[in-house]
DNA sequence: AACATTTGTTGCATTGTCGAACATATAAGG
DNA sequence: CCTTATATGTTCGACAATGCAACAAATGTT
């Protein structure tokens, strides 16, 4: 939360210095944030997690309150003496997101309060043919307009999150490029925000940013504050958080990974390059080395290929386990360059888990040492979902910094 | 500029919250901040510049003023009506550092104070040969010996930097792996404190972190936020600056690239990979491909290259220009991965930036297409003195974060 | 020389947090 | 059941920092 002063200033450039309200703006989303991720807490223990004086929580939380943001209820069993301390949680429904998720296989739309309470959630399968932009927008319209109706009275909408597989930037919502659904220069954000007509901030951002943005809110990471979000469908997403902020670079398109070099002996890619991570250790890659499966292709052939995993079938652990191997000599690289402290992988990658991570550890030992040793790599824990619960984190993030003034 | 409050607090981790005295900090930090590395500037500027009242900026200046670290002066020629605003600027013994570079083949030492100025620097050539660690801390406590007491009388010294060829630990100055200098798990941060037995604290860093520090700040490169250095000298290092802060990674290891993978026909590298980016774009890399020279190595080979270079020899324009061809390579991974705004070239890439350019530019092409269009790759402009003004940066960061209170 | 303009200076208002005193709710012990 | 210790909410005044308005000062313009 960093604590830049926001409103409007001077001409040149945004002010630097900071005065009293900012001051109360940062404490205020300081505690909506801990509520927010940490779930219920006390006020008693809000005053030891922020380091502000009782009266102050006291009157933090009053105004968390007012904002219909926080509600209290009388502190349940405690051990020890002393006047039990309220718990302060947050009121979902004090600030719904419209989440959307735009992937290769399927598409999903949520309404998701504060907390992460999801309201509710449609998922649909998508085939991979490639569908006029403007097509997938009414789609995405279409699935939200029951979702939003079923939401609870007195509901107050703050904004969306759109999830898309391709290259975003990220101030306006413009999705550079989409391979995989046909897309280019596409104003997507404008459209979502003209189609659906929700009156409220339109955020899009790439698939695999917000996949690594809910590992590190909803993963249950603690306080690990620099991860790296692997994730494949088609191509290979990589997202990235330093230092707890997600690492976007100066548009929007850092953790293109997808082309990084990691086999001299490799395939040729669609980049025209040789030996890409993408062609080494995607989807197309493991299907390649599943020999029984060569006629089928997508979606149905990984099922397929988890399938046979299951049961046992010698020669697709081995191409699953090979497909390991170059997904671990890339990110070995990642591991060289960031130091993280976790590497989570999703999408193909968490559905074979079980059966990639052996390889994985063996292809990523070509790391320098001393940063292998403290990474960690794991599945991700918030599964499927991880990019639509990262979207909804993403529209919720304005609230959360700025209470007072986004809740109304 | 984060405002994250540093003073002691409860027993569980720092507090979240902030009070006034942070945000005065913070305020202090940003006006001090700004004439370090912006200049002189009228308080009238500063007033624009922050967005404060210009009460609060008398205030502060006054402060920072009693403080000894800036100093008013009247207004010189002005343009337009009005009172002229007194010029404020910061007084360069005020807080003053001690900065050391350990390289391959050269260590410095300089004396420099607030503002960037250099007070004296000493710079001696350095054997390839590997020193007992002790040794090396010893000369460079005679060579900072002379250069403390040339320093005008009153100053003030406030810390000290080291950047080092090699992997440091951040948090404790651990020279965890140094190859060229032959150091391992060294402690070499409390070596320093020890026998220099200044009663300041000692940062030490890698020496690309502290060259892109460096760069970023005195660089001239305004209002970029996002930047990669990459230098050269027997290994390749990087340093790089994402939102205008350092990446350092989780303990300080991040931007190892120099076994990062880039060549299918490449050679093998010590590590005991195959066409790691340093055997394809090193120096060695780069002596091996000029012929007229196999015998000779090192800093007289480098030099006899760049010789060769100026004279038009087209074996080595040649040679150079393959190497740059891999160095652009790599960028391509690094640009995709990071898409920065600026690729800093330094060290054997700044000696050879005019000959290497093209070819850079042209192996870079590799990169996506929206993040290569958007960076540019530029030869670095402090030169060969990078890490060491990196140095002195981030042993002047402390106090300016908290002039108040490191000031005394 | 009078005026407009910009900026420093001063004193008070406003905002936000802290701290002390008091009130309240629980557990533990007799 | 009553007393006591303890932890925490509540209240109100203190304190710190910034903002604002009125005034003063220094400069350019006419």
């Amino acid at each position: 939360m960093s604590l830049v002063n926001g409103k409007a200033g001077p001409a040149n450039g945004s002010p630097r210095g900071v005065a009293a309200d900012q001051l109360r703006r940062h404490n205020l989303a300081t505690v909506l944030e801990h509520l927010h991720l940490g779930g219920a807490a006390t006020r008693s223990q809000l005053t030891a997690f922020s380091g502000l004086n009782r009266s102050t929580i006291a009157d933090l939380i009053g105004e968390l309150s007012d904002l219909g943001l926080v509600a209290e209820a009388r502190g349940t069993t405690r051990s020890g003496p002393g006047r039990p301390s309220p718990v302060a949680q947050v009121v979902p429904e004090g600030a719904v997101v419209l989440a959307v998720e735009v992937s290769v296989d399927s598409m999903a739309v949520a309404t998701v309060g504060l907390g992460g309470h999801v309201f509710n959630q449609i998922r649909i399968a998508r085939s991979r043919g490639q569908f006029h932009p403007q097509t997938t927008v009414n789609d995405i319209a279409e699935m939200a307009r029951p979702l939003l109706s079923a939401l609870p009275a007195q509901y107050n909408l703050v904004g969306m999150g759109a999830a898309i597989v391709g290259i975003v930037r990220r101030h306006d919502g413009l999705v550079h490029l989409a391979p995989n659904l046909g897309w280019r220069e596409l104003p997507l954000g404008e459209m979502l925000a003209d189609t659906l007509d929700l009156n409220v901030p339109v955020h899009v951002a790439n698939d695999a940013d917000l996949g690594a943005l809910g590992e590190h809110r909803r993963g249950g990471l603690g306080q690990v504050s620099h991860i790296v979000y692997i994730g494949a469908e088609v191509g290979i997403g990589c997202g990235l958080i330093i230092d707890g902020v997600p690492l976007l670079g100066s548009a929007g398109y850092a953790g293109e990974v997808g082309h990084m070099f990691v086999n001299p002996d490799g395939h040729e890619c669609r980049c025209g390059a040789t030996g890409c991570w993408e062609t080494e250790a995607g989807e197309k890659a493991l299907l390649g080395r599943v020999e029984s499966l060569s006629a089928v292709s997508g979606l149905e052939a990984v099922d397929a290929v988890v399938k046979l995993a299951a049961g046992g079938d010698a020669d697709t652990l081995q191409a699953i386990s090979d497909t390991g191997h170059w997904l671990g000599v890339g990110i070995s690289n990642i591991v060289n360059l960031f130091n993280p402290e976790v590497i989570v992988l999703g999408g193909l990658y968490h559905r074979l888990f079980e059966y990639l991570e052996h390889s994985v550890n063996e292809g990523a030992s070509r790391a320098l040492h001393a940063s292998r040793k403290m990474v960690q790599i794991k599945e991700s824990v918030v599964g499927q979902n991880a990019t639509l619960v990262g979207a909804s984190e993403l529209a919720l993030a304005e609230l959360i910094d700025d209470p007072a003034n986004a809740a109304n």
